[in-house]
RNA sequence: GCGCCCGUAGCUCAGCUGGAUAGAGCAUCGGCCUUCGAAGCCGGUGGUCGCAGGUUCGAAUCCUGCCGGGCGCGCCA
């Protein structure tokens, strides 16, 4: 880890335990990047209540018992009590050098199995916008927790079993079935056609409620109808995946029917330990803190009346699965903000069953919706659904305008390709770079601009840097050339030395938007840098050996950081 | 009706878990291309942090109550 905080932090140990006992060596000096000096430590001023002492006399105690280190240029007290914190240059260049091979971001010595349950679309629909938060946030966070050192478990809990399936098989069987495979090519047509054959035919609607039963019951012929669509829908879904450039294979496929055999002992032990009771028909588990309308206990229902199982069975059989047979300590579900209630109820039922115990533990990574310019749901302006594919296609095309407006001079596949990793990182970004708890409005203008918190000014600002490199037929210097001289060389490299506290950070706190503000003021940082620092035309061999590295280190950050978020960082643009 | 989430510049968003004068981008006004990518950089204008109380040295941040918006609340998943 190269963050300075970590080689600050016994420093400030040492200086509490020797200014008031041993019982404060493990007070958090609350160490904060700082406008007024490199870092400040705020602990004098929240210690100062607990010590009935004055802040600043507080502080002082600390300064005085600072122990002398190489790291610290200065240190003085500022303000009410903050104690600011000046770092040397030698520090940030050793620093730097030593961080250099893997950027500082050292594994975890607490690696855990994760479990990421994201994407989870429906068989035979169409993936539209609703599917996009969950398939891009659940991927970064993916890499997120890999780059980390944990072991990471993707989890695609397709839609893939249930009720609508009997009118599927049905629809299919209407036609014969090579035709049927034909028609399923449009899944939402072939889905709507089911639907409505259900809605007016009441003999197709008999036949489906039929085939249902008979799907359960594993009759062969079924089965076989039903692999058809499964088969159909995921090959669909992984030409989205790729365009799209997330690592969801078939390998992480594990839908709903995974847990069809689980369901009845699921119930049954549940049942035998008094866990579950029957309610007006159906079993039900009342977990302990839930009311519904009238202050009545909340069910979860885990077999209805008429016998079958409904997703809460399954999610239930899920977790088990999870942690009993992967192993997970950790549980991430990728799924909107309105499955809030219910989510937490199969946690809490979990946790009774005694599924979900400590260390194990399941988090619900929830996320707003995606607005139109009206801030409503985000619609085509004949108000239906996007089609994801057509969304993918049209960030494409437009940055495809915008690539061979700004450099007509590039050959055109290679104008393709910068036009997909721009359109489709500017979509991802988009999505990554607000706080996920949060609805965002979709803007085109807006995340496909140069300008601003967004993809392609930091896939810009990564090419101009690879650029410089080609220009000057510069090989990368070796990293212990850094000098640290220039205050835009120091901002620069104070800056790049946080990148591993951020990566964890995001790991911990499952906010990628935090590593999007990161990236952004590192771009910033660098941008400011290349304006008043000349690299290939520095003054000396010295100062371009040193500027050179700062520009390759900076480099494989954005790279490197928005490879975390899913997103290229092409050579050229 | 109850529960959860949200309300920050004209617009779109940050705000490091209670710290210094609340920050960015867009828009607007003004500077910078005979030097490494101007797809860029530097500066100005712009805020009663929904409202009202409370907690304390200190609140956008924590507590309570309102106002406004979203979502959820028994057999779809």
């Amino acid at each position: 880890m190269s963050d300075p905080v970590i080689a600050l932090l016994p420093l400030f140990r040492e200086s509490l335990s020797l200014a008031f006992g041993d019982e404060f060596a493990e007070t958090d000096p609350m160490l904060r990047t700082s406008k007024h000096a490199d870092f400040q430590a705020n602990c004098a001023l929240s210690l100062a209540k607990t010590l009935k002492r004055p802040p600043r006399e507080v502080a002082s105690a600390l300064l005085d018992r600072l122990p002398h280190a190489d790291i610290i240029e200065r240190a003085e007290i500022s303000g009410p009590g903050f104690i600011n914190v000046w770092l040397t240059r030698e520090y940030l260049a050793k620093a730097l050098s030593e961080a250099s091979a893997d950027l500082g971001l050292t594994p975890t010595e607490t690696p855990e199995t994760v479990v990421v349950d994201y994407s989870s679309p429906n068989v035979a629909k169409e993936l539209h916008v609703g599917n996009l938060r969950s398939t891009i946030i659940g991927d970064a966070l993916c890499r997120v927790l890999e780059a980390v050192g944990h072991k990471v478990l993707r989890q695609n809990h397709l839609g893939d079993w249930g009720t609508p399936f009997g009118m599927l098989i049905e629809n299919l069987l209407e036609g014969d079935v090579e035709a049927g495979e034909q028609s399923i090519k449009n899944l939402n047509a072939f889905y709507q056609a089911a639907r409505k054959k259900f809605d007016s035919d009441s003999a197709f609607a008999e036949r489906a409620r039929n085939r249902v039963v008979m799907l359960q019951r594993g009759d062969v012929e079924t089965l076989e109808l039903w692999k058809k669509l499964v088969l159909a829908s995921t090959r669909y879904f992984n030409t989205i995946y790729d365009l799209l450039g997330v690592t969801l294979r078939d390998e992480h496929l594990a839908g709903e029917s995974l847990y069809n055999p689980w369901l009845p002992q699921v119930v049954e032990e549940l049942t035998a330990r008094n866990l579950a009771v029957e309610s007006d028909g159906a079993i039900c588990i009342f977990p302990p803190g839930f009311l519904g309308r009238e202050q009545q206990p909340l069910p979860l229902i885990i077999r209805k009346q008429d016998g079958g199982y409904g997703y809460a069975t399954t999610d239930l059989a899920a977790v088990r699965y999870r942690t009993q047979s992967l192993h997970a300590t950790r549980i991430l579900y990728v799924v909107g903000a309105s499955q809030e209630q219910h989510l937490s109820m199969v946690f809490a039922a979990a946790k009774v069953a005694g599924w979900l115990v400590e260390p194990a533990r399941a988090e619900h990574v929830s996320f707003g919706a995606i607005l139109g310019s009206d801030k409503k749901m985000f619609r085509t302006r004949a108000g239906e659904t996007i089609r994801l594919l057509d969304l993918l296609n049209e960030a494409v095309s437009r940055a495809q305008s915008i690539v061979t407006e700004k450099n007509p001079n590039l050959p055109p596949e290679v104008q393709h390709s910068i036009a997909h990793a721009v359109g489709i990182g500017a979509l991802k970004y988009a999505d990554l770079s607000n706080d996920r708890g949060k609805d965002y409005v979709f803007d085109w203008d807006r995340m496909l601009s140069f300008d601003g918190n967004t993809a392609p000014y930091l896939q810009y600002a990564h090419a101009r840097i690879r650029s410089i490199f080609r220009k000057g037929e510069a090989e990368i210097p070796s990293a212990d050339s850094v000098r640290i001289v220039a205050p835009e060389e120091k901002a620069l490299a104070l800056t790049l030395l946080a990148y591993p506290t951020v990566v964890r950070d995001v790991a911990d706190s499952l906010d990628p938007h935090k590593l999007c503000g990161y990236l952004y003021e590192l771009a910033t940082a660098f941008s400011t840098f290349y304006e008043c620092c000349p690299v290939l035309k520095a003054p000396s061999q010295s100062e371009r050996d040193s500027r050179l590295v700062l520009c390759d280190f900076t480099a494989r950050v954005l790279e490197k950081g928005l490879m975390l978020l899913g997103i290229e960082s092409p050579e050229k643009m």
